[in-house]
DNA sequence: TTGTAGGCGTTATCAA
DNA sequence: TTGATAACGCCTACAA
């Protein structure tokens, strides 16, 4: 044994063997606990098999997801999972043609070349509009951006799809367009939505993802905004903290390490097994009521 | 340009360098925002030195932390960034003899053989305390775990001389110690807490770190007992959520960001200068008062 | 059984 | 300037 200071070099190892032992998965925000749940969740799978998950942030920017997707190209990683910036980015197009197994995260795939997991937003946008109207909201905001995030555009389209079967007015739904889905976001949001005239001003909330309504929330707290007497919020996601919020947020919930442990079980299925065929799982998102809406 | 279709083996270049162009981040829990804090100092740094940083989670499991090590030494990374699982740990001294750049963080070395980039856990344990007392706590339970961590254990020693300092009875500081620093373990605290008999419980509780200081807010909020009035907490970190907690929650603010970007400059300085000294830093806490203290 | 040669893809070096 | 060659360390296959 030459335990004693040896240790092999993987580098070589790899070369020699063609590809890693390593799973990279590529999320839009770490510091979203919806991801790092999912996080866990892959873990969890790719552990048992041997295989370590190394976690990258794109942070939304498509320039630095490009450069993560090159490396763990480089790398002849054994798999890919990944939220793209883009759904229609080329990557994407770039490691289907280079037979590297991957599988989108939180996206639904329409093009088939790639397996996905993602949960219905465009039904989670629905269930969230139609708790409001239940609750007799007629002036609704949707705060959430950029729009180029296809989880920002379905959750939207899901929501004027329910609005638009309740005989709303559409232009009653307002988009309050967020350049990230951050807390710090949610906060500005919060001072814009302030803005407008008390006549038009919505008494409702549905935003894109819980971080952008808790800093919603912060906002309305801080400058005595009432939750829910003057101002009711919906989220998105059910991260742990949304449960524990000044006020419970009432919010969608995904089965966030269920599409990790997914996403994973598909991508090491794809690269070890050759008759693997690609599957779009969609997964059913459920409505989480809790203080943040019971007007 | 043979860019059609041609990507450069990252395996065959790093034999042949013989080093990689990645840093490698290893924290006791991705699921927590204090580390995700963390990871985006870093990413900062490294990114503008066109060094990429990957994120690996032991999820304080010594085991994991020990293959993920392995994983990159052999991998023959650049640096590596490491919250140790347990400060004594014989694989750093591995690195360490390997010459591989490493840093401590949110750990001193004692031992002077890496760099370290920490927050004064003493301190932050003291100022907990302090406060407490300030408010005329004479009964403080304080909760967190496991033991071998050692910001459990600095946190608690700060506490303990704070407690001693102002003349209280060292049985009046109970420590309530849990399986992990989290939501799910705070939850299960406040059951404990609940337990004790009314004479002999604690009216403050001081928490290793904020997830478990939310958990103890929720099981509170959801058995009726009311914060501050019946019990006050003041957790640690100061993360994001801890200002939008059903009660804004008193808490020991670290520099979280700054603590990656340090190491991250820390260890590139070691991996590209040769003239590198071995620095240990060592930030300031500070205490943030909120409504979960404010009796 | 034990041992050795070759090749994976890069890049540095040396020759032409 | 251009082009061939060797070496990085590992693993496998084949030979002794």
């Amino acid at each position: 044994m030459a335990d004693l200071g040896f240790v092999r070099n993987e580098s070589a190892r790899q070369l020699r063997a063609g590809r890693s032992r390593t799973l990279g998965l590529v999320v839009l925000d770490v510091a979203n606990p919806f991801f790092t749940d999912v996080a866990r969740g892959a873990e969890a799978v790719a552990e048992a098999k041997g295989i370590v998950v190394t976690l990258y942030n794109s942070g939304s920017d498509p320039e630095r997801e490009h450069r993560h997707l090159e490396l763990l190209t480089e790398q002849r990683v054994q798999g890919v999972l990944i939220t793209p910036v883009e759904s229609g980015a080329r990557d994407l197009d770039d490691l289907a043609a280079r037979g590297i197994p991957t599988v989108l995260v939180d996206r639904g795939s329409g093009r088939r070349k790639q397996c996905s997991v993602a949960v219905d937003d465009v039904l989670g946008g629905k269930l969230a509009i139609e708790h409001l109207v239940d609750r007799g909201h007629t002036q609704v905001a949707y705060v959430g951006g950029p729009a180029h995030l296809g989880q920002v555009r379905d959750r939207l389209q899901g929501a004027r799809e329910a609005w638009a079967a309740a005989d709303l007015p559409a232009d009653a739904l307002t988009w309050i367009e967020t350049s990230a889905l951050t807390v710090a976001e949610g906060r500005e949001a919060g001072a814009r939505l302030a803005g407008i005239p008390t006549s038009r001003r919505p008494a409702a909330a549905f935003c894109a993802n819980d971080l952008v309504a808790l800093g919603l929330l912060q906002h309305a707290i801080s400058s005595g905004v009432r939750v829910p007497q003057d101002l009711s919020i919906v989220g998105y996601d059910d991260i742990e903290f949304a449960a524990a919020a000044a006020v419970p947020l009432t919010s969608v919930r995904q089965p966030r390490q269920l599409l990790g442990r997914t996403a994973a079980e598909l991508v090491l299925d794809e690269a070890t097994n050759a008759a693997h065929t690609h599957r779009q799982v969609l997964f059913t998102p459920e409505l989480v009521a809790r203080a943040s809406t019971q007007g």
